[in-house]
Parts: C-alpha cells; structure tokens; sequence
DNA sequence: CTGTTAGCGCCTTCAA
DNA sequence: TTGAAGGCGCTAACAG
C-alpha cells in the first residue's frame, strides 16, 4: 500500500522560509533561535507532521541510541524478566533495544552481535554468554568497538563489564542448606553451553569434596538447559539415574530443570520432599506455581537488568568497565525437607 | 574507554587500492567483480575489521532492516512465545527486531509505537493492542506511515494487517466442551485493558444464553490480566466468589488466570477436576507443568508470530493488509473432567 | 568489469 | 540570530 512520503528538513525550511540551519536549531533546542521565527519553523514541524529522521542524524553525529541485547532465548522466564529490567531502565534513559536470540548457539550468538555492531548500537548486554573457546578471541575484538556488558557471564575479557549473581556463592549456600538437612548424597543436575553451569559444577565439587561427599557420578548433564523442552529432557534423563543413584536431594542449575526433577520423582513414585529434596536456582514465577513449590536460590532477574542497564550506560558515557555482584538468597519453599535416614 | 575507530568504506577502498564502488560491490555482491579483485578487497576488509555502517547504507536506499515489536509485557509466557515466532522468522528475512514493552499502558503504548516511527522502522507488529477509544484515531494516523500488523487485535482499523486466533470460535469450543461434560454452572474469568477478554466475553455471553446457563455474577474480573501478580490475583479474587457462586467448572481467558483458579481452589479444599472443572486458554508452557496440568485452549504462540512476520514483510513490500485467523485446539489434560453431579 | 560522482537527511562549523 | 556549505558512510546511476 501507499505510505506517504515523510517530509524531510528542507521540506520544512522551505515551508518556514529559512534555512535548514535554523529547523535543526529549533528541533534540537540547541542554540538560539529568535522566538518568532522558532514559532514559524514550529507550525511549518506541525503542518507537514515532520519527524526527524534518526538514521540520518545518527550517521552523522556518529552515535545511536539504540543498544542491543543478546539473549539465548525467551523460554526461560529468566531471560524474559531480565529483559524487563533492561527494557525498563533503558527507556527511562531514551534508549531503545534491539533484542537478538542466540538460540544458546554460540555461533548464532557471535552472529547477532556483529549485526548489532554493524547497527551501530552504542552498547551491548549478553546474558549468558558463550565464552568458551574462539569466542574470547572474538569478544576481545568486539569490545574494542563498543562497549559491552556480560550477565552472568564468568570468562573474563579485559575492558568487559560484568554484572552477575555469586552463583558460586549461591550453589554453597544451597547446598550447605542441604546438607544441614542431613542430606549425603545430593545430585548435581546441569546443562550444556553455559558457563553459569560450569561455575556452579566448580564450587559443587569443591563443597562436596570437602565434606568427603564428592562422587563423579552424581554429576548429571540434561543438554541444552533454556528450550522448550529442558523440563521434559531433565526429567527423561533423571527417571533414567535416579533409580540407581537413589539420592536423597537434588541440586539443579535452574528452576526448569528442577521442575523436570520433581516431575521425575512423581512418576518414579518419590514423594517430595519426604523422599528425596529438590532445590533449584533462579526463582523465576514458575517456581512458585509447581507442585511442591520449589525452594530455590532467587537471582532477582530484575534487578541484574537494570544493574547492566547503568553500568552500560555508564561505559557509553565513557565510564570504565566494572564488575558488579549481588547476592542470592535462598527461597524456602516446600520442595526440601529433612533426609529422610535422619529423621 | 577509548573505542577503536570504525574503518569505512573508503579506507577499505584505500587499502585495496580500488574505488568506493567496487568495495560496495563485493559487500553486497550485486555486481559482478573479477575473481582477484574481489579477493584482494575481502582480505582488505579483514584486514581492517570493516563492518559496513548501516545506517549510511539504510539512509541512502531509504528503507530500514528493523520492525519494531510491541507488548504489553514479557510476564506471560504468551507474548515471549509469540515474539520468538517473531524473532526466528525475521532474522531469517533479514530483519532485526526492536522491542518496546508497553506494560498494558495505552498511554505508553502510543509512546513507544511514536519512538519506532521515528527510528524509520519499516514495519511495526503490535501484539494485543489496546485500541478502544481515542486510540483508533491514533493508530489511523500511524498506519499511513508505516506498514502495521496487530496480534490479537479485534478493533478493526483500514489498512492495519491482522492475525489473530479465533478466539471467540475457541472459547465457544471450550465451553462446549465443558457442557457436554454435564457443567452447566460455569465462571468466566477475565482481565481488564484487552481486546481479547471483551471478545472471549461475548462468546460465553452468548453460548451461555443459548444454553439458557447464563447468570451476570459469574463474570469475573481479576484486574491486570498479564503481569507478575496475575496469578495471585486471580487466586484471591477467586477464593472470595467461589465459595458464593459454588460452580462446577471455571473458564479462564488465560493460563496464568487458571493457575491461580487451581490454586484458589486447592485451599477452599476443592479438588480439580473432582469437584470443579478449570479450562484455560494459550497453552503456554507452565500450563503443562502445574498440577494438575491444565486443560487449554492452544493458541499457538509460535505461529501467531510468524505469520505476523510473514504478513508484514508483504506490506512491506507493498502488499495489502490482511487478515489471517488460526484456530484454537483444546488441549485436554487433567483439569477437567465430568461434573460431579452427573456422575 | 571498474571508477566517478551525486546525493540520502541531518548537524555543525564558519561567516555574515 | 541566521545562512551557506561541507561532510557522516554508503549506494546507484553513468561513464569509461
């Protein structure tokens, strides 16, 4: 269909009858334009119904005001409420975002970022990156472009700021909790491509190595952990070890996967908590909703949106990069209990 | 921190020793190029990290690579299911996606579709618009600018593209479904600030006066239908009528308000489906992970998307608006079952 | 096949 | 306080 042709500035300086000089002056406030004729340019503005037009501008003063975000995709709720704190803090700051979903695909992922760069966005948040690998040598060069902020990422690349939850922190703390419970044989449930996993598979082997609870086996990988399908593929794969493992608790890397671990335990006849002890990481709505409501390290997603949204913001003005970490807190809910031989 | 100068086109040329245009002519192999020459401005490019500058090149053809997508929020599942339908068709266009939460604000609603205009998008999808009142002649304006394609929309506006499920057609389904499970005394329950609610409503209005079952108490509206508090909200409300109302089944305009009517029931004592019947609507993914696992009426977020991507690349390219409907399929699972006083 | 050149719409010195 | 003019980086005729 037809679109009609937007006016442009000289349409309204020759409307005006100045020149377009002056209609910049007058659409950016920034030097002085005589009231009567700011008056004049403004109905000419209003007559023509002109909306400057940002590329062009953008082009030449050489810097937008659109950011982007990279995400691995909208599945889990995680990412949908940190996009929230993004999106809510950046509006307030005139910025617009331009969101990419890198389908956990690390491939996919390098390319959404060099789209976002060749948009030139003045900034980008990645959660959860993928840093393994050739990917360090690739953000090296990217962060010499733009700024760049990493959520929950844990490789550190010089000049990258980082804004994360202490999930290693986290995962003992969870697990301590666990074990004051009197659990002994607790299973590590993770997935596939993220370094949030690995981080947390770390302090688990050092906190279980420590209390001489460690065993190679209990370390359980369910794949891609943020699709449509992590709660089923969790569960499929958990009914498979559980049996023969036969822990009392469960410990998993988010509240997907500890959704698919209750799921397990029913169909295998295991009351939770009675028989064996869920906890999971995030505390994203679902976990509330499920049955038994699941005890779960709270990252506050929200909160780590609107941290990444300043300090990125703060890096465009010029600022240096920083690293930022906040803390998690255990939600207690009903998916822990006592261990069962204890009680 | 000091960022890299980006190299443009005509360093590229420089370092090639060959002019602008043939540069521009391997980027966007339009032209043909000798095989060595191309080689020689390929490794030119690399060489320099060029990342060709689109704004420039968008400035110039006059058509922008970015639509922008708007909603109410990213809460409910629904919408981050439909804008990954989105997001996975366009990219495969070749567009990128700019996001605008709306938080069910008309006001800001308005503001955001006005920020995209500006930025030239070439297309704007709008994902359950709030279009009653002074909003039409808003959205009239607008749409003789740029190419706009509503999701879920029912405010019928010329020129403005729609997709949408037939919401009414599936509601009239589920409550079909529900009598001919011997319920006749059945709640409606919805949200407020969107279209679709008010269309759901008129089909039960009319099916339940058809059948002779209707009553005006057992509408029921739990206030904001999509956020974070949905949920909760919908439990408490729900726990204050039912008592009253005491129906055997309950339909609800989304899932998030049926997960709160299971739980509203659960601490009345009720059991589901035993004693009442839920039904919900979208079939997001929490719907299968409650217990019990909720029976719904399918919208097929994914879909919704890429047909919205699909139409509004037509208009883009010129094609007139349209309106495609999908149908609903109910989805059975254990919420629901026959009325007890039929057993 | 390749180079030259004229803009795209806007901002910003530099003069007046 | 205003206007003229030179780009920003790129594409697309138009010549060669």
């Amino acid at each position: 269909m037809e679109m009609k042709k937007k006016a442009t500035i000289v349409d309204v300086a020759k409307e005006a009858g100045v020149s377009v000089a002056t209609v910049s002056r007058v659409v950016n406030g920034n030097y002085p334009v005589k009231p009567e004729t700011r008056e004049r340019v403004q109905s000419a503005i209003n007559a023509l119904q002109y909306v400057p037009n940002v590329q062009a501008r953008e082009l030449n003063t050489r810097h937008s005001s659109t950011i982007g975000v990279v995400v691995p995709g909208l599945y889990n709720m995680f990412f949908a409420e940190v996009i929230d704190g993004i999106e809510k803090s950046m509006r307030r700051q005139g910025y617009s975002l331009l969101l990419n979903c890198a389908q956990n695909d690390p491939e996919l992922e390098m390319e959404c970022i060099n789209a976002l760069v060749s948009r030139s966005v003045s900034g980008i948040i990645v959660i959860s990156p993928n840093t393994e690998g050739l990917r360090e040598e690739f953000y090296r060069r990217i962060v010499k472009r733009v700024p760049l902020v990493f959520i929950n990422g844990y490789h550190r690349i010089p000049n990258v700021s980082y804004v994360a939850n202490d999930e290693a922190l986290g995962t003992r703390q969870a697990l301590e909790y666990l074990t004051g419970l009197g659990h002994k044989h607790i299973l590590f449930v993770r997935g596939e491509n993220s370094d949030s996993y690995t981080v947390k598979e770390r302090a688990y082997r050092a906190f279980m190595a420590e209390q001489g609870l460690f065993n190679e086996k209990d370390i359980v990988d369910i794949g891609e952990g943020n699709n449509i399908d992590t709660v089923t593929s969790a569960r499929i794969k958990l009914m498979k070890v559980m049996p023969e493992l036969a822990p009392t608790a469960v410990f998993c890397c988010n509240d997907l996967m500890a959704t698919g671990a209750i799921r397990a335990c029913k169909r295998l006849g295991l009351r939770v908590p009675q028989d064996v002890s869920v906890v999971g990481f995030d505390n994203i709505t679902l976990s509330k909703l499920v049955d038994p409501q699941i005890t779960t390290m709270d990252q506050n997603m929200f909160q780590l949106g609107s941290n990444a949204a300043a300090v990125l913001v703060e890096m465009i003005h010029g600022g240096q990069s920083k690293r930022i970490t906040l803390e998690n807190i255990l939600i207690t809910r009903e998916s822990t209990g006592p261990c069962k031989t204890e009680a």
